[in-house]
RNA sequence: GGAGGGGUAGCGAAGUGGCUAAACGCGGCGGACUGUAAAUCCGCUCCUUAGGGUUCGGCGGUUCGAAUCCGUCCCCCUCCA
Protein backbone atom coordinates (compact mmCIF):
# COMPACT_ATOMS: atom_id res chain seq x y z
CA UNK A 1 0.00 0.00 0.00
CA UNK A 2 2.76 2.12 0.66
CA UNK A 3 5.68 3.68 -1.65
CA UNK A 4 9.15 2.86 -1.03
CA UNK A 5 10.08 5.25 1.58
CA UNK A 6 12.85 6.81 -1.45
CA UNK A 7 9.97 7.39 -3.77
CA UNK A 8 8.14 8.74 -0.80
CA UNK A 9 10.93 11.01 -0.06
CA UNK A 10 11.45 12.39 -3.45
CA UNK A 11 7.67 13.66 -3.61
CA UNK A 12 7.67 14.79 -0.09
CA UNK A 13 10.79 17.31 -1.14
CA UNK A 14 9.16 18.52 -4.46
CA UNK A 15 8.74 22.16 -4.44
CA UNK A 16 9.29 22.08 -0.76
CA UNK A 17 10.92 24.85 0.95
CA UNK A 18 13.32 23.46 4.07
CA UNK A 19 12.70 20.07 5.45
CA UNK A 20 13.63 19.38 9.34
CA UNK A 21 15.36 17.57 9.68
CA UNK A 22 15.42 14.94 6.23
CA UNK A 23 17.36 12.07 7.64
CA UNK A 24 14.53 11.70 10.40
CA UNK A 25 12.20 11.96 8.08
CA UNK A 26 13.33 9.17 6.27
CA UNK A 27 13.37 7.25 9.40
CA UNK A 28 10.44 8.19 10.00
CA UNK A 29 9.39 6.81 6.40
CA UNK A 30 11.26 3.32 7.19
CA UNK A 31 8.83 2.42 9.66
CA UNK A 32 5.79 3.48 8.61
CA UNK A 33 6.25 1.73 5.93
CA UNK A 34 7.71 -1.34 7.77
CA UNK A 35 4.70 -1.68 10.21
CA UNK A 36 2.25 0.05 7.71
CA UNK A 37 0.93 2.10 9.92
CA UNK A 38 0.23 5.84 8.45
CA UNK A 39 2.40 9.01 9.74
CA UNK A 40 0.01 11.60 11.58
CA UNK A 41 0.66 15.05 9.56
CA UNK A 42 -0.41 18.25 10.89
CA UNK A 43 -1.95 21.40 9.83
CA UNK A 44 -2.85 24.12 12.31
CA UNK A 45 -5.06 26.95 10.81
CA UNK A 46 -6.21 30.47 12.08
CA UNK A 47 -10.09 30.49 11.94
CA UNK A 48 -9.86 34.22 12.21
CA UNK A 49 -11.13 34.95 8.44
CA UNK A 50 -13.14 32.28 7.08
CA UNK A 51 -11.02 32.36 3.34
CA UNK A 52 -8.09 29.94 2.39
CA UNK A 53 -6.85 31.16 0.06
CA UNK A 54 -4.56 30.18 -3.01
CA UNK A 55 -1.30 30.79 0.01
CA UNK A 56 -3.18 28.32 2.73
CA UNK A 57 -3.43 26.10 -0.53
CA UNK A 58 0.21 25.79 -1.49
CA UNK A 59 0.36 23.85 2.12
CA UNK A 60 -3.07 21.84 1.45
CA UNK A 61 -1.64 20.67 -1.97
CA UNK A 62 1.26 19.08 0.14
CA UNK A 63 -0.60 17.85 2.54
CA UNK A 64 -2.55 16.15 0.07
CA UNK A 65 0.24 14.27 -1.81
CA UNK A 66 1.11 13.17 1.59
CA UNK A 67 -2.40 11.65 1.84
CA UNK A 68 -2.04 10.34 -1.75
CA UNK A 69 1.14 8.15 0.02
CA UNK A 70 -1.14 6.62 2.34
CA UNK A 71 -0.42 9.26 5.04
CA UNK A 72 -3.38 10.84 7.44
CA UNK A 73 -3.69 14.58 8.08
CA UNK A 74 -5.09 16.37 11.40
CA UNK A 75 -5.78 19.42 10.78
CA UNK A 76 -6.37 21.68 13.45
CA UNK A 77 -8.60 24.25 13.95
CA UNK A 78 -6.80 27.40 16.42
CA UNK A 79 -10.39 28.09 18.20
CA UNK A 80 -8.85 28.72 21.24
CA UNK A 81 -5.61 30.28 20.41
CA UNK A 82 -7.79 32.31 18.08
CA UNK A 83 -10.46 33.03 20.65
CA UNK A 84 -7.95 34.64 23.89
CA UNK A 85 -5.70 36.23 20.87
CA UNK A 86 -7.87 38.99 19.90
CA UNK A 87 -7.16 41.47 21.94
CA UNK A 88 -10.56 43.84 20.65
CA UNK A 89 -12.84 41.06 21.86
CA UNK A 90 -12.86 42.68 25.52
CA UNK A 91 -16.28 42.62 26.16
CA UNK A 92 -17.87 39.43 27.87
CA UNK A 93 -20.44 39.27 25.40
CA UNK A 94 -18.30 39.09 22.43
CA UNK A 95 -16.32 36.55 23.33
CA UNK A 96 -18.86 33.70 23.86
CA UNK A 97 -20.30 34.78 20.81
CA UNK A 98 -17.21 34.36 18.87
CA UNK A 99 -17.28 30.99 20.49
CA UNK A 100 -20.13 30.52 17.47
CA UNK A 101 -18.50 32.57 14.93
CA UNK A 102 -15.23 30.40 15.05
CA UNK A 103 -17.44 27.61 14.80
CA UNK A 104 -19.38 28.43 12.10
CA UNK A 105 -16.05 29.41 10.37
CA UNK A 106 -14.79 26.37 11.03
CA UNK A 107 -17.46 24.61 9.16
CA UNK A 108 -17.28 27.36 6.25
CA UNK A 109 -13.17 26.07 6.31
CA UNK A 110 -14.14 22.52 6.19
CA UNK A 111 -15.52 22.73 2.65
CA UNK A 112 -12.85 24.68 1.53
CA UNK A 113 -10.21 22.63 2.74
CA UNK A 114 -11.75 19.62 1.24
CA UNK A 115 -11.65 21.30 -1.97
CA UNK A 116 -8.12 20.09 -2.02
CA UNK A 117 -7.96 17.28 0.95
CA UNK A 118 -9.20 14.00 0.95
CA UNK A 119 -12.27 13.66 3.67
CA UNK A 120 -11.60 9.91 4.17
CA UNK A 121 -7.81 11.12 5.19
CA UNK A 122 -8.56 13.85 7.38
CA UNK A 123 -9.13 14.33 10.86
CA UNK A 124 -10.29 17.73 12.29
CA UNK A 125 -9.80 18.39 15.90
CA UNK A 126 -10.03 22.14 17.64
CA UNK A 127 -7.49 22.80 20.23
CA UNK A 128 -9.70 24.27 23.05
CA UNK A 129 -10.24 20.85 23.25
CA UNK A 130 -7.49 20.16 25.35
CA UNK A 131 -5.79 23.36 25.89
CA UNK A 132 -9.10 25.22 27.42
CA UNK A 133 -8.46 22.17 30.17
CA UNK A 134 -4.51 22.91 31.02
CA UNK A 135 -4.53 24.11 34.75
CA UNK A 136 -2.71 27.10 35.79
CA UNK A 137 0.12 25.21 36.68
CA UNK A 138 0.39 23.22 33.37
CA UNK A 139 0.85 26.29 31.45
CA UNK A 140 3.70 27.33 33.78
CA UNK A 141 5.31 24.34 33.37
CA UNK A 142 4.54 24.48 29.85
CA UNK A 143 5.98 28.13 29.67
CA UNK A 144 9.17 26.97 31.70
CA UNK A 145 10.30 24.75 28.37
CA UNK A 146 11.66 28.17 26.78
CA UNK A 147 13.03 31.38 27.52
CA UNK A 148 12.06 35.13 26.61
CA UNK A 149 15.48 35.61 24.74
CA UNK A 150 14.19 32.65 23.07
CA UNK A 151 10.78 33.92 22.12
CA UNK A 152 11.93 37.20 21.02
CA UNK A 153 13.75 35.68 18.54
CA UNK A 154 10.87 35.27 16.46
CA UNK A 155 11.11 37.77 13.43
CA UNK A 156 7.59 39.40 13.98
CA UNK A 157 8.22 40.21 17.41
CA UNK A 158 11.92 41.45 17.43
CA UNK A 159 10.42 43.72 14.47
CA UNK A 160 8.12 45.18 16.86
CA UNK A 161 10.12 45.42 19.92
CA UNK A 162 12.81 47.83 17.72
CA UNK A 163 9.59 49.70 16.74
CA UNK A 164 8.02 50.10 19.39
CA UNK A 165 4.65 48.55 18.60
CA UNK A 166 3.29 46.59 22.11
CA UNK A 167 3.51 43.11 22.14
CA UNK A 168 1.32 41.50 24.77
CA UNK A 169 2.44 38.66 26.94
CA UNK A 170 -0.35 36.66 25.81
CA UNK A 171 1.45 36.29 22.08
CA UNK A 172 4.49 35.00 24.00
CA UNK A 173 2.23 31.83 24.08
CA UNK A 174 1.03 31.09 21.08
CA UNK A 175 4.54 29.43 19.58
CA UNK A 176 3.79 27.34 23.02
CA UNK A 177 -0.13 26.43 22.22
CA UNK A 178 0.96 25.60 18.69
CA UNK A 179 3.59 23.54 19.91
CA UNK A 180 1.63 21.77 22.67
CA UNK A 181 -0.60 20.97 19.63
CA UNK A 182 1.93 18.84 18.40
CA UNK A 183 2.30 17.14 21.59
CA UNK A 184 -1.47 16.47 21.92
CA UNK A 185 -1.30 15.21 18.87
CA UNK A 186 1.80 13.72 18.60
CA UNK A 187 2.42 14.65 14.75
CA UNK A 188 4.98 13.35 12.98
CA UNK A 189 5.40 15.72 10.41
CA UNK A 190 3.75 19.51 10.44
CA UNK A 191 3.20 21.03 7.67
CA UNK A 192 3.69 25.19 7.22
CA UNK A 193 5.17 28.32 5.17
CA UNK A 194 8.02 29.59 6.25
CA UNK A 195 6.82 32.24 7.94
CA UNK A 196 5.65 29.44 10.59
CA UNK A 197 9.37 28.53 11.00
CA UNK A 198 9.36 29.60 15.05
CA UNK A 199 5.90 27.79 15.52
CA UNK A 200 6.86 24.67 14.26
CA UNK A 201 10.09 24.45 15.19
CA UNK A 202 9.05 24.86 18.98
CA UNK A 203 6.80 21.86 18.23
CA UNK A 204 9.93 19.97 17.82
CA UNK A 205 11.47 21.49 21.19
CA UNK A 206 8.36 20.95 23.33
CA UNK A 207 7.64 17.31 21.88
CA UNK A 208 11.10 16.48 22.76
CA UNK A 209 11.13 18.05 26.39
CA UNK A 210 8.16 15.27 27.08
CA UNK A 211 9.81 12.71 25.77
CA UNK A 212 8.24 12.43 22.84
CA UNK A 213 9.75 11.87 18.96
CA UNK A 214 10.56 15.04 17.43
CA UNK A 215 7.91 15.98 14.51
CA UNK A 216 9.06 16.38 10.84
CA UNK A 217 9.22 20.44 10.15
CA UNK A 218 7.95 20.59 6.29
CA UNK A 219 8.15 24.54 5.14
CA UNK A 220 6.44 25.27 2.14
CA UNK A 221 7.10 28.92 0.39
CA UNK A 222 5.12 31.68 0.79
CA UNK A 223 3.24 32.93 -2.38
CA UNK A 224 2.97 36.23 -3.20
CA UNK A 225 -0.66 37.69 -3.73
CA UNK A 226 -1.22 39.89 -6.50
CA UNK A 227 0.51 42.75 -5.49
CA UNK A 228 3.54 40.55 -6.16
CA UNK A 229 5.66 41.77 -3.32
CA UNK A 230 3.60 40.92 -0.04
CA UNK A 231 2.81 37.62 1.07
CA UNK A 232 -1.31 36.85 0.08
CA UNK A 233 -3.05 37.65 2.55
CA UNK A 234 -7.05 38.67 3.06
CA UNK A 235 -6.10 41.53 5.20
CA UNK A 236 -3.80 42.55 2.27
CA UNK A 237 -6.49 41.99 -0.43
CA UNK A 238 -4.31 40.65 -2.49
CA UNK A 239 -5.56 37.09 -2.52
CA UNK A 240 -7.45 34.91 -4.48
CA UNK A 241 -9.84 33.03 -2.60
CA UNK A 242 -10.56 28.80 -3.35
CA UNK A 243 -14.26 29.92 -2.67
CA UNK A 244 -14.65 33.06 -5.40
CA UNK A 245 -16.70 32.29 -7.94
CA UNK A 246 -15.32 31.36 -11.22
CA UNK A 247 -15.36 34.67 -12.82
CA UNK A 248 -13.61 36.46 -10.00
CA UNK A 249 -10.77 34.03 -9.57
CA UNK A 250 -10.09 33.69 -13.42
CA UNK A 251 -9.96 37.38 -13.55
CA UNK A 252 -7.76 37.80 -10.38
CA UNK A 253 -5.66 35.40 -11.81
CA UNK A 254 -4.84 37.34 -15.23
CA UNK A 255 -3.55 40.02 -12.74
CA UNK A 256 -1.03 38.23 -10.99
CA UNK A 257 2.05 39.53 -12.20
CA UNK A 258 4.36 38.33 -15.18
CA UNK A 259 6.98 37.13 -13.15
CA UNK A 260 5.15 35.13 -10.32
CA UNK A 261 4.06 33.11 -13.90
CA UNK A 262 6.21 30.11 -13.05
CA UNK A 263 6.03 30.37 -9.06
CA UNK A 264 2.08 29.87 -9.37
CA UNK A 265 2.31 27.14 -11.77
CA UNK A 266 4.55 25.44 -9.25
CA UNK A 267 2.50 26.12 -5.83
CA UNK A 268 -1.10 26.45 -6.82
CA UNK A 269 -1.13 23.77 -9.29
CA UNK A 270 -0.46 20.12 -9.86
CA UNK A 271 1.62 20.34 -12.64
CA UNK A 272 4.42 18.40 -13.11
CA UNK A 273 7.73 19.42 -13.19
CA UNK A 274 8.62 18.64 -16.67
CA UNK A 275 5.37 20.93 -18.09
CA UNK A 276 6.47 23.81 -16.20
CA UNK A 277 9.77 23.58 -17.43
CA UNK A 278 8.24 23.69 -20.99
CA UNK A 279 6.00 26.36 -20.03
CA UNK A 280 9.35 28.59 -18.64
CA UNK A 281 11.08 27.66 -22.28
CA UNK A 282 8.35 29.51 -24.14
CA UNK A 283 8.11 32.63 -21.52
CA UNK A 284 12.26 32.68 -22.40
CA UNK A 285 11.37 32.44 -25.91
CA UNK A 286 9.51 35.55 -25.60
CA UNK A 287 5.80 34.01 -26.23
CA UNK A 288 2.98 37.04 -24.46
CA UNK A 289 2.89 35.85 -21.37
CA UNK A 290 -0.73 36.79 -21.28
CA UNK A 291 -1.54 33.75 -23.45
CA UNK A 292 0.47 31.43 -20.88
CA UNK A 293 -1.22 33.36 -17.94
CA UNK A 294 -4.23 32.85 -19.69
CA UNK A 295 -3.40 28.68 -19.73
CA UNK A 296 -2.78 29.29 -16.03
CA UNK A 297 -5.57 30.67 -15.20
CA UNK A 298 -8.01 27.94 -16.59
CA UNK A 299 -5.88 25.95 -14.48
CA UNK A 300 -6.26 27.33 -11.48
CA UNK A 301 -9.83 27.59 -11.73
CA UNK A 302 -10.55 24.50 -13.24
CA UNK A 303 -8.71 22.81 -10.08
CA UNK A 304 -11.32 24.24 -7.75
CA UNK A 305 -14.59 24.83 -10.14
CA UNK A 306 -14.22 22.22 -12.81
CA UNK A 307 -13.61 22.35 -16.79
CA UNK A 308 -17.25 23.53 -17.51
CA UNK A 309 -17.37 26.62 -15.37
CA UNK A 310 -13.82 27.47 -15.97
CA UNK A 311 -15.05 28.21 -19.95
CA UNK A 312 -17.50 29.97 -18.94
CA UNK A 313 -15.42 32.13 -16.91
CA UNK A 314 -12.77 32.39 -19.88
CA UNK A 315 -15.65 33.47 -22.13
CA UNK A 316 -16.81 36.00 -19.05
CA UNK A 317 -13.16 37.96 -19.16
CA UNK A 318 -12.92 37.32 -23.18
CA UNK A 319 -16.00 39.56 -23.29
CA UNK A 320 -16.05 41.74 -20.14
CA UNK A 321 -12.29 42.53 -20.20
CA UNK A 322 -10.44 41.96 -23.35
CA UNK A 323 -13.45 43.39 -25.63
CA UNK A 324 -14.94 45.84 -23.04
CA UNK A 325 -18.03 44.72 -23.74
CA UNK A 326 -20.98 43.11 -21.50
CA UNK A 327 -20.63 39.79 -20.61
CA UNK A 328 -23.52 37.29 -20.75
CA UNK A 329 -23.65 36.34 -17.24
CA UNK A 330 -23.96 39.01 -14.98
CA UNK A 331 -25.82 39.62 -11.42
CA UNK A 332 -29.08 41.01 -11.53
CA UNK A 333 -31.19 43.17 -9.34
CA UNK A 334 -34.78 43.05 -9.19
CA UNK A 335 -36.76 46.11 -8.92
CA UNK A 336 -39.63 46.41 -7.32
CA UNK A 337 -41.74 48.39 -9.85
CA UNK A 338 -41.36 50.19 -13.01
CA UNK A 339 -41.10 53.29 -11.85
CA UNK A 340 -37.38 53.07 -10.03
CA UNK A 341 -34.74 55.48 -10.94
CA UNK A 342 -30.98 55.30 -10.79
CA UNK A 343 -31.34 57.29 -7.06
CA UNK A 344 -33.56 54.37 -6.19
CA UNK A 345 -31.50 51.41 -6.12
CA UNK A 346 -28.48 53.43 -4.63
CA UNK A 347 -29.35 51.64 -1.69
CA UNK A 348 -29.30 48.34 -3.06
CA UNK A 349 -25.79 49.17 -4.99
CA UNK A 350 -24.22 50.35 -1.96
CA UNK A 351 -25.65 46.87 0.00
CA UNK A 352 -23.79 45.08 -2.44
CA UNK A 353 -20.78 46.51 -2.28
CA UNK A 354 -21.18 47.80 -5.68
CA UNK A 355 -20.07 51.80 -4.17
CA UNK A 356 -19.07 52.67 -1.24
CA UNK A 357 -21.92 55.09 -1.23
CA UNK A 358 -23.89 57.65 -3.35
CA UNK A 359 -21.03 60.36 -3.42
CA UNK A 360 -18.73 57.90 -5.03
CA UNK A 361 -21.38 56.78 -7.54
CA UNK A 362 -21.70 60.30 -8.31
CA UNK A 363 -17.56 61.06 -8.20
CA UNK A 364 -17.64 57.96 -10.65
CA UNK A 365 -20.21 59.24 -12.80
CA UNK A 366 -18.34 63.15 -13.57
CA UNK A 367 -14.89 60.17 -14.06
CA UNK A 368 -16.71 58.84 -16.76
CA UNK A 369 -16.67 55.33 -15.04
CA UNK A 370 -20.52 54.58 -14.98
CA UNK A 371 -22.36 53.64 -17.92
CA UNK A 372 -25.71 51.85 -18.67
CA UNK A 373 -26.09 49.30 -21.55
CA UNK A 374 -22.66 50.57 -22.62
CA UNK A 375 -23.16 54.10 -22.30
CA UNK A 376 -21.64 56.73 -20.47
CA UNK A 377 -23.83 58.43 -17.79
CA UNK A 378 -23.94 62.11 -17.42
CA UNK A 379 -25.14 63.39 -13.51
CA UNK A 380 -28.53 64.40 -14.46
CA UNK A 381 -29.99 61.04 -15.41
CA UNK A 382 -29.62 59.65 -11.93
CA UNK A 383 -33.67 60.15 -12.44
CA UNK A 384 -34.20 57.97 -15.45
CA UNK A 385 -36.16 55.34 -14.95
CA UNK A 386 -34.89 52.25 -15.48
CA UNK A 387 -36.16 49.70 -17.62
CA UNK A 388 -36.09 45.95 -17.79
CA UNK A 389 -32.74 44.20 -18.95
CA UNK A 390 -30.91 47.51 -18.38
CA UNK A 391 -27.32 46.79 -17.67
CA UNK A 392 -25.04 49.00 -15.82
CA UNK A 393 -21.59 49.06 -15.40
CA UNK A 394 -19.54 50.70 -12.87
CA UNK A 395 -15.69 50.92 -13.97
CA UNK A 396 -14.76 48.21 -15.92
CA UNK A 397 -15.25 45.39 -13.57
CA UNK A 398 -18.34 45.63 -11.57
CA UNK A 399 -21.66 45.19 -13.89
CA UNK A 400 -24.97 44.80 -12.78
CA UNK A 401 -28.46 43.92 -14.59
CA UNK A 402 -31.80 45.18 -13.16
CA UNK A 403 -34.92 43.23 -13.81
CA UNK A 404 -38.71 43.70 -12.85
CA UNK A 405 -40.28 40.56 -10.43
CA UNK A 406 -42.00 37.97 -12.46
C1' G B 1 5.85 53.61 41.89
C1' G B 2 8.95 57.80 39.27
C1' A B 3 10.37 60.61 34.70
C1' G B 4 9.52 61.59 29.72
C1' G B 5 7.23 60.92 24.67
C1' G B 6 2.78 59.89 22.02
C1' G B 7 -2.81 58.90 20.15
C1' U B 8 -4.86 63.19 13.29
C1' A B 9 -8.88 60.08 7.47
C1' G B 10 -7.34 52.52 5.26
C1' C B 11 -1.89 53.20 6.66
C1' G B 12 2.47 56.52 7.41
C1' A B 13 2.88 61.58 8.56
C1' A B 14 2.18 67.43 8.65
C1' G B 15 -0.69 70.88 11.16
C1' U B 16 -0.19 74.16 17.83
C1' G B 17 -6.91 79.39 17.76
C1' G B 18 -10.05 81.33 12.06
C1' C B 19 -7.50 81.21 5.14
C1' U B 20 -8.21 73.33 7.54
C1' A B 21 -12.92 68.53 5.33
C1' A B 22 -7.50 68.90 7.36
C1' A B 23 -0.61 69.54 3.47
C1' C B 24 2.39 65.43 1.70
C1' G B 25 3.53 60.12 0.74
C1' C B 26 1.63 55.08 0.26
C1' G B 27 -2.58 52.33 -0.67
C1' G B 28 -7.44 52.24 -3.11
C1' C B 29 -10.77 53.82 -7.12
C1' G B 30 -11.91 56.10 -12.19
C1' G B 31 -9.99 57.59 -17.03
C1' A B 32 -6.04 57.37 -21.01
C1' C B 33 -2.46 53.78 -22.79
C1' U B 34 -2.06 48.24 -22.96
C1' G B 35 -1.42 42.01 -23.34
C1' U B 36 -5.85 41.14 -17.66
C1' A B 37 -1.46 43.81 -16.42
C1' A B 38 3.10 46.45 -15.02
C1' A B 39 5.32 51.24 -16.08
C1' U B 40 3.65 56.17 -17.27
C1' C B 41 0.17 60.36 -17.51
C1' C B 42 -4.54 62.83 -15.79
C1' G B 43 -8.31 62.88 -12.04
C1' C B 44 -10.81 61.29 -7.51
C1' U B 45 -10.41 59.43 -2.36
C1' C B 46 -15.99 61.54 5.11
C1' C B 47 -21.48 61.83 4.38
C1' U B 48 -25.28 64.49 2.05
C1' U B 49 -32.26 65.98 -0.21
C1' A B 50 -25.66 70.43 -2.55
C1' G B 51 -28.16 73.97 1.57
C1' G B 52 -25.38 71.95 4.59
C1' G B 53 -24.05 67.93 8.17
C1' U B 54 -20.57 65.03 11.15
C1' U B 55 -14.72 64.41 11.77
C1' C B 56 -8.46 64.85 14.34
C1' G B 57 -8.42 58.75 21.36
C1' G B 58 -13.45 59.60 24.85
C1' C B 59 -16.27 63.16 27.62
C1' G B 60 -16.86 68.08 29.42
C1' G B 61 -15.30 73.36 29.34
C1' U B 62 -13.10 78.37 27.54
C1' U B 63 -14.06 81.19 22.90
C1' C B 64 -17.87 84.77 18.03
C1' G B 65 -14.63 80.57 16.34
C1' A B 66 -10.85 74.59 18.63
C1' A B 67 -7.30 69.05 15.65
C1' U B 68 -5.03 73.34 17.91
C1' C B 69 -6.22 76.37 24.79
C1' C B 70 -8.11 74.23 29.80
C1' G B 71 -10.08 70.01 32.87
C1' U B 72 -10.83 64.92 33.20
C1' C B 73 -10.78 59.94 31.67
C1' C B 74 -8.96 55.89 28.39
C1' C B 75 -5.01 53.75 25.52
C1' C B 76 0.23 53.14 23.58
C1' C B 77 5.73 53.65 23.82
C1' U B 78 10.68 54.53 26.19
C1' C B 79 13.86 54.91 30.41
C1' C B 80 14.44 54.24 35.74
C1' A B 81 12.68 51.30 40.13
Amino acid sequence: MFLQPLEQLAIIQKGADTIVDVEELQLKLQRSYEQQKPLIVKLGLDPSAPDIHLGHAVVLRKIKQLQDLGHHAVIVIGDFTGRIGDPTGKAKGRVALSDEIVKENAKTYCEQVFKVLDTTKTTVRFNSEWLSKLTFEEVIKLAASTSVARILERDDFQKRYKNQIPIGIHEFFYPLMQAYDSVELQADIELGGTDQTFNILMGRTLQKHVGLEKQIAIFMPLLEGLDGIEKMSKSLNNYIGVNEAPEVMFKKMMEVPDKLIIKYFELATDEHPATIQQIKKRLEKGENPRDIKIELAGIVTALYHGKEAMLAAKTYFETAFQKGKIPANIPALLLENEQMTLNDVMPALIERGLVKSKSEFQRLIKQNGIALNERKLSLEEMTLTLRNEDVLQIGKKRFLKFSFVG
